[in-house]
DNA sequence: CAGTGAATGTGAACGACGTCAACACCGCCA
DNA sequence: TGGCGGTGTTGACGTCGTTCACATTCACTG
């Protein structure tokens, strides 16, 4: 991604799509404006044309496409749930779906996830993965599952389930847990969301 | 908290006091050893033969100290927690106090609490908060409300649910809530937990 | 086609911060 | 008393975010 021209051409792109990568390696710590623009063929100062709000405004920037990244694994998540004849079991198997790619994401992708957590100052993070949850919530109270007196307020149980789960999975003490018992940590605790809600 | 003699006789504990209550006023961020060297007396060197591994083993200490006081707060609240003829009621009652402190003691001191989750890699985390959650999980087996095959990993999810509620109310999206709204949220949150176990 | 202003990039420097090495000081013990 | 180990100091370095004065290029206009 070096250059040819005096001018870039693209360089707030390319500082975006270079800071994915960066952070994909090390998580936001390893987001450096000064060897991002460095190894965009750019100096750091160049950055601040881009970005008035400096390092910030870039992992922003960096945030939303990490956010996409959520929302796309999700969305490939639900598309790959099997059909059924009973539309509870359905509805249940894509609610449960969304939270196992929440989680699941984080676990291959510890980087970008730390991203996803850092200040969004608008509701952008409403734009992707919370959508599909919520739609999964709605659907639930569509076939009858989930009464609708109980539907508020309750993406936010979901969600911080399985938040802190893949934190704690990602960056807490949970982190050195083997495979196998992951795995069933992640089961209980859909288990308990699915039952609870 | 200056020095009278050229030595200052208990320097390290005055660190670690000293980072605690930076890290209560701004976080993580606001631990500088530079100026909490300073704060205490003494000259930001010196703070390297009471630390050898430097500003991380400093972070390490002040996180011990911010999780003995989230383990303060949850047994407090464990204490507050009125009696009940009902054994099942009570131990309900105590296993709701614990995640209703531990989501509390975020809010109260959020600048803390980023120091609570931060690596701790023994498992020294388990010595407070965790094992008066494991208590009150123990509890509401011995009272029948909890099988025993669904005991094991169920602290996970307990955990999870209010680790991740913790973190969306102080740093992430929900942190803008007005009180009467975040009130709801906890109790749906925990409302989720206490019928899924 | 030439000139001009806005957009973009550069180099040098500053300040904050973590860290380290060489030296100074203090108290205790033989 | 003399020296040794623990403790603190000074000064410096490296990394990183940030800014400023200046250079370069592009696009538009007369």
């Amino acid at each position: 991604m070096t250059r040819d021209s005096y001018h870039h051409g693209d360089l707030r792109n390319a500082l975006v799509l270079g800071g994915v990568e960066l952070a994909r390696g090390g998580g936001v710590g390893a987001v450096v404006l000064t060897k991002l623009a460095r190894s965009v063929g750019v100096s750091p100062a160049a950055a601040y044309r881009h970005f008035p709000g400096g390092h910030d405004e870039l992992l922003d920037d960096v945030g939303k496409a990490a956010r996409a990244e959520l929302a796309d694994w999700m969305q490939a998540g639900l598309d790959a749930v099997p059909g059924s004849r009973d539309p509870v079991v359905l509805a249940m198997r894509r609610f449960r779906a969304t939270g196992r790619a929440y989680v699941d994401f984080a676990l291959a992708e510890p980087g970008l996830f730390e991203l996803v957590c850092l200040r969004d100052h608008d509701e952008a993070h409403l734009g992707g993965p919370a959508a599909l949850l919520t739609g999964c919530l709605d659907q639930l109270v569509t076939v009858g599952r989930l009464p609708r007196t109980r539907r508020p307020r309750t993406e936010v149980a979901a969600w911080s389930a399985v938040h802190g789960l893949a934190l704690l999975l990602t960056d807490g003490p949970l982190r050195t847990l083997p495979p196998g018992e992951r795995e069933r940590v992640i089961a209980r605790t859909l288990d308990v969301v699915g039952a609870g809600i």
